[in-house]
DNA sequence: AAAGTGACGCATT
DNA sequence: TAATGCGCCACTT
């Protein structure tokens, strides 16, 4: 199940669509475990270009310290081409910008 | 097998 | 409003 927790974190990942971002305890839910730090060591150390690390935020909004790209400016003007609203320096509008996960299957 | 670790979440101070 | 502390679960060494 390891492997495929894994992958299945990077699958809902790279479901969140432009223009949307979605916090690190989202996609816990969403693939049906109650740790968000399981994600971020999902996401952590992945080569995969196509898993757009850059829309995930914290519980908060906030952008964390992109520790693949540099720093969260990279995020953040990666969201902002998308059409993410910042209503903060390093904080996205999660309340219009969040995306809808409905429970997990 | 055990201990250490983390790109977090959340309540409380 | 900002800062601190604890919990949580799977991964890595």
């Amino acid at each position: 199940m390891t492997r495929y927790l894994r992958q299945r974190i990077l699958r809902c990942v790279s479901e969140i669509p432009p223009g949307q971002v979605a916090t690190f305890g989202d996609i816990a839910k969403k693939v049906g475990i109650s740790d968000a730090r399981i994600v971020a060591q999902a996401i952590s150390g992945n080569k995969d270009p196509k898993i757009p690390c850059h829309r995930l935020v914290k519980f908060n909004g906030s952008l964390n310290t992109n520790y693949s790209k540099g720093d969260w400016r990279d995020d953040k003007i990666l969201l902002e081409q998308e059409g993410v609203k910042f209503i903060d320096d390093k904080t996205v509008d999660l309340k219009n910008f969040r995306k809808n996960f409905n429970s997990f299957p």
